[in-house]
This record gives structure tokens, sequence and C-alpha cells, in this order.
DNA sequence: GCGATGATTCGATAATTCTGGAAATATCGT
DNA sequence: ACGATATTTCCAGAATTATCGAATCATCGC
């Protein structure tokens, strides 16, 4: 991964509505969502999210899938993975005792957390 | 973490010369380095490394120390840590077998990668 | 082929973000 | 207190990004 995909990838998350896609798509898994059905979970014009989501496409986030008259979008976890790598990559020059809690701390964790909340609708920003 | 904090933190990573800035601490370690170094190291405009130092600080990725005449920089790596929880949160629905393959990669890793390149300077974006 | 359903593209508008020079601030050594 | 060094703040111009209605495209069932 070089810094450019690094940059393109942060700043398709970078964004409440394509974060909460994106997390929905994740608690979904290999599985995937239609975008009707991303739609009514998080309350987004169909418009927007479909900006929303060819931004995450663009970004290598997620796939697409046609599925009869629906598109099926599901988060693609190699780039997930990848990123994560590049962003702790050489972490610490490399010494590993000077990491220690760093590393302490795993990065992949399953929670049992709550329901996915829908970003906050047509908010203008400042 | 909640889905603003998160955002601010990505959006904070979102750029080039940022993310630029973030892996130099990143490699540095606790250590820190201070903002001329920084600048020296990527080649950045006094002004606008500060305002991306400011924008990463925001975001609480950073933390600065005061060192005599140097302001002195350094990554903290609980917020990256609490960051990358964030994104894989509940993964698969926190259904182990189907993440099998997500699990796989582990997220941080030590990699023995080359020296960081300075982001393309003064380049127009579009 | 038609109407209906699911979703994207287009386009205009509005808001945010980046850049870098010049001026201001902080600290040090003398 | 002064000059030098290290950095930040202020500012305005330039570029990017987000929003969402209306129009368009794709697929299905009949």
């Amino acid at each position: 991964m070089n810094a450019g995909d690094a940059v393109e990838r942060l700043g398709a998350l970078a964004q409440e509505t394509r974060l909460a896609i994106y997390r929905l798509l994740v608690e979904a898994g290999p599985a995937g969502l239609a975008a009707g059905a991303i739609a009514e979970r998080l309350e987004v014009p169909p418009s927007s999210l479909s900006f929303h989501l060819a931004e995450l496409r663009r970004a290598g986030l997620i796939s697409q899938q046609r599925e009869s008259r629906s598109l099926v979008y599901s988060a693609d976890f190699r780039a997930m993975n990848g990123l994560l790598s590049y962003l702790s990559e050489n972490c610490c020059g490399g010494d590993r005792a000077a990491c220690a809690p760093v590393l302490a701390a795993p990065s992949i964790r399953q929670s049992k957390g709550g329901r996915h909340e829908a970003p906050a609708r047509t908010r203008r920003r400042r």
C-alpha cells in the first residue's frame, strides 16, 4: 500500500455517513447488504447514498455485486487490513521493546456493542 | 470511541502531508520529533506544517510538549488503537467463523520497510 | 413492451479544507 | 534588554467535497 491509496481510503472513511455505511457492511460480513437496505437503516436519500457508496468503492473499501434488481455491497476486508498495517508500519522504528504498550492493545476485536445509529440527518456543518 | 471522534481522526489522517507527519511520528516512537525536524524531513513550509500539526492534535492523534525552544510532537498510540478497534468493531456480526479470513491478517505488524518519502510538494489537485 | 421497483448520474448550490506569506509569540544566550 | 531561533496565528485566495431533487438506467413480472 502506498501513501496515496491510504489517503484515499482514510478520506473515504472520514465522513459520518460513509463511516456508518462501512461499519454496517463490516457488521454484515461477506454476505453484504443491498443499497436499499442501507438506505433504510441509515435514512439517507438515494442520491446521497449512491454518492457515498461510489466513494467507498473508488477507495477500494467495498465491492459491488448485482443481485437481480438490487446492488449488494460488501466490505473488502483485505483493503481494511492493508490500511491498518500501513498505519502501524515501522512502529517505533521497529524497536519492539519501545512499542510494548502499543502492541498490547489488539486492533481486531469482537465487540458485543449495540445497534448502529443513523448519522444525524440533513445536518449542516458548523 | 464514538462516530464523531472516529470521523475526526480519520479526517486528520486523510491528507497526504498529515499522514506523512503521523507516520514519521509513529516511527519516532514515544520520544517524538520536534516541529523543525519534521519540517526538514518533509520539506513543508512552517505555516502549513503548523496547520497540519494542529489538525492532528485536535483529533487527539498526537500530543505536544515544549522542550526549550522546540515543540516536540509524538504519536498518541492509544488514540490510534482506539480507532483501529472502532473500525473492526462487531466485525461480521460477531460471528468468528465468518470472520476467519479477516482475523487471519494481523493489523499491527513490524515492517522492515524503507525511508519515508516527503509528500509531493506544492502539487495542485486535479 | 409496459409499468413498477431499485439504484445511479447529473447539475447547481453550499460548505469545508488547504496553502503559504507576513506578522506575532515564545524561549534562549549574552 | 536584544538579537537569533523555533513555531504559531492570521489571512485570503484556490480547490475540494457534500447535498439532494430531477432525470435516467437496469431488471423484473406479466
